[in-house]
DNA sequence: AGCACGCCGACT
DNA sequence: GTCGGCGTGCTC
């Protein structure tokens, strides 16, 4: 028998009421619909419901439960529930609202973000062992997590490997019965530390990843969602998950590519997790070699290493060495053949399809956007603003070269040196070379090479300088401790800010540097910036977008992008376009347009 | 998303 | 007079 309420002698029966998000890829239906309890049916906010919608049946998740008196018109029924447990909880869903708005995507499509692949059925109960105890590099932030209160946002300047950290971090709140989340970049980084940290907190850590089946991923999000205490280690989708007594979390190198995802809602694990810290009340550790500009300027507290965050590194100038026609000069020639007969070396090169700059052939001029001045690839347009760009500005040429050497072209070179002591990254041999793709895991190198700096140093985007320090402070962390071991940066600008940044073995002058640049200049994270990447737009597509931004932001574009047009929304604030955008989206998306929107875009 | 509805042409 | 093609718009 559910609530009644007596009125004058009457008794008028109180209805409980769901407000109900089908899960429809749409604007329309993100505030919801109102849908009728049915008697005996436990149904909380978060609760998956499969609902009657214009004529049919489909999944949608309880944003609220009410209780009304006589509603306007007779509600349907929700028909049932799916799943044993809510897939979020009420103030996870107002991140979910906040990312909705921010990332400019349906209330569907964030929805679903915490849920498990599979439908969430209760099982048997895990038990925990005793945690041994640690000393926590950021005593307060675990004595304060432990208690389950908030802390001013932390990072931790390092070079990992990082298990011992999160293992000393986490050990006092994991003993005090509250759980714990720690994101990394990759899968194999999450799953390396998984491992390690199971032996040191047995039991009681859960692995997500992406990689997992269905239904694996499914049991560790239970147990995540059931049993406090629990130390959950993964890559960035378990920043979603509803973790029972959350009450820290940690996000292990916030620069890296794989904390942002790249289809719509491109969201980035830095933020959802700053929106869940700041409103569930738990403390924020970031840790890596670099933060970058956008952590900076969201205040987050340094803690910087009395000694080198990298270990040391020596550049070399290429424009003083014999022979301009190799690739590998004549000093690190010399380190490898060493380090070839008793170590173990990783030779870094720049791989084609990651934003190269280009030079001109004849005349070795960097190209150049006329208009931007953004580093140009060997198209006709400019990748940022579209415009023409024409033949070299230095001499008129018209043929233009990648900046950097493929990992075929190197190796052949090393073996002139060293014969079979070189190959490919994953050959074993003593000198591996490779991409950007074969750092996550590599550690205790005798020597680490990059093999031309430049290709990073001018890549055509306002975050080259930023990516670059990130990049060759992370080649440099995978060296090992010891005399003589040390990392090697070829350039021909060897007086490079980011260059002597790196010498320094210090990235925070220099990205403090960047961040006053950047607030001059406009860009994130001192602007707003919103990229649309729309395939077969409508003819009036740009006509609407400045329509519906004008008096909010400024719109650049459209420039052609392998078949797409790309705009580029630029302004101080852009929360206003952001609400416009929504309606002309769903417009264009109704038309048959394909529409990507990248908030935040790292990639320009 | 997917279903109803409505407008229009084709066929009984 | 009825059936079914697909373009629009709404879904508690």
């Amino acid at each position: 028998v559910g609530p009644h309420l007596c009125n004058a002698g009457r008794v008028r029966p109180l209805t409980r009421v769901a407000q109900v998000v089908p899960d429809l890829a749409t604007f329309a239906v993100d505030d919801g619909f109102a849908y009728r309890i049915p008697e005996g049916m436990d149904v909380s906010v978060g609760s998956t419901v499969r609902i009657p919608l214009g004529g049919r049946r489909v999944r949608g998740w309880v944003v609220d439960v009410r209780t009304d008196a006589g509603a306007a018109r007779p509600l349907k029924d929700v028909m049932g529930i799916s799943g044993d447990l809510p897939v979020f909880h009420a103030p996870l869903l107002r991140t979910l609202r906040w990312a909705a708005l921010h990332y400019v995507a349906p209330m569907a499509a964030l929805l679903a973000r915490p849920a498990p692949p599979n439908l969430p059925r209760l099982g048997a109960a895990a038990a925990h062992e005793a945690v041994p105890a640690t000393a926590s590099p950021l005593p307060a932030v675990t004595r304060t997590a432990a208690a389950g209160g908030h802390y001013r946002t932390q990072y931790l300047l390092g070079s990992g490997p990082w298990e011992d950290t999160v293992a000393a971090l986490m050990g006092d709140v994991l003993a005090a019965g509250r759980s714990a989340v720690a994101v990394f970049a990759t899968r194999v980084e999450a799953e390396a530390a998984a491992r390690a940290l199971d032996a040191t907190l047995g039991g009681r850590v859960v692995l997500g990843t992406s990689a997992m089946a269905g239904r694996d991923l499914t049991a560790a999000w239970v147990r995540a969602a059931t049993v406090p205490g629990t130390l959950v280690v993964g890559t960035s989708e378990v920043a979603w998950w509803p973790v029972a007594g959350l009450a820290l979390a940690m996000v292990v190198e916030e620069g890296r590519r794989g904390m942002k995802g790249r289809q719509t809602p491109t969201v980035h694990v830095r933020e959802l997790l700053r929106r869940r810290s700041s409103i569930e009340r738990f403390p924020l550790v970031f840790a890596g070699p670099v933060p970058t500009s956008e952590l900076l300027a969201a205040g987050a507290e340094l803690h910087d290493t009395p000694g080198r965050v990298w270990r040391l590194t020596e550049v070399v100038d290429r424009r003083q060495e014999a022979d301009p026609a190799t690739v590998i000069g004549e000093r690190v020639r010399a380190a490898v053949r060493h380090v070839a007969k008793s170590g173990a070396a990783f030779v870094l090169v720049h791989r084609h399809g990651y934003a190269p700059a280009f030079r001109c052939i004849r005349c070795g001029t960097l190209r150049r956007c006329p208009q931007c001045e953004a580093a140009a690839d060997r198209g006709p347009s400019c990748r940022r603003c579209g415009t023409p760009l024409g033949s070299c500005a230095g001499c008129e040429g018209g043929r233009f070269a990648p900046l950097g050497a493929g990992v075929g072209r190197v190796v052949e070179e090393l073996r002139r040196s060293v014969g079979e002591g070189a190959g490919g990254a994953g050959t074993g041999r003593p000198i591996e070379v490779g991409t950007e793709r074969d750092l996550p895991l590599l550690r205790d190198r005798d020597l680490a090479v990059v093999v031309d700096a430049d290709a990073w140093l001018l890549a055509p985007h306002y975050r080259a300088e930023e990516e670059a320090l990130r990049l060759f402070a992370r080649l440099a962390g995978t060296v090992g401790r010891g005399s003589g071991r040390r990392a090697m940066i070829q350039t021909t600008q060897p007086g490079h800010r980011v260059l002597e940044a790196i010498r320094s073995g210090h990235p925070v002058d220099l990205m403090q540097r960047l961040a006053e640049e950047r607030l001059a200049a406009g860009f994130p994270p001192a602007g707003d910036l919103l990229a649309l990447d729309v395939a077969e737009p409508t003819t009036e597509a740009d006509n609407e977008l400045r329509h519906a931004v004008a008096d909010v932001g400024t719109v650049l574009g459209p420039a052609p992008s392998d078949g797409r047009s790309r705009w580029l929304v630029q302004g101080r604030d852009l929360h206003q376009a952001r609400i416009r955008l929504r309606p002309v989206v769903q417009r264009w998306r109704d038309a048959g347009s394909r529409v990507r929107i990248d908030a935040d875009p790292i990639d320009l």
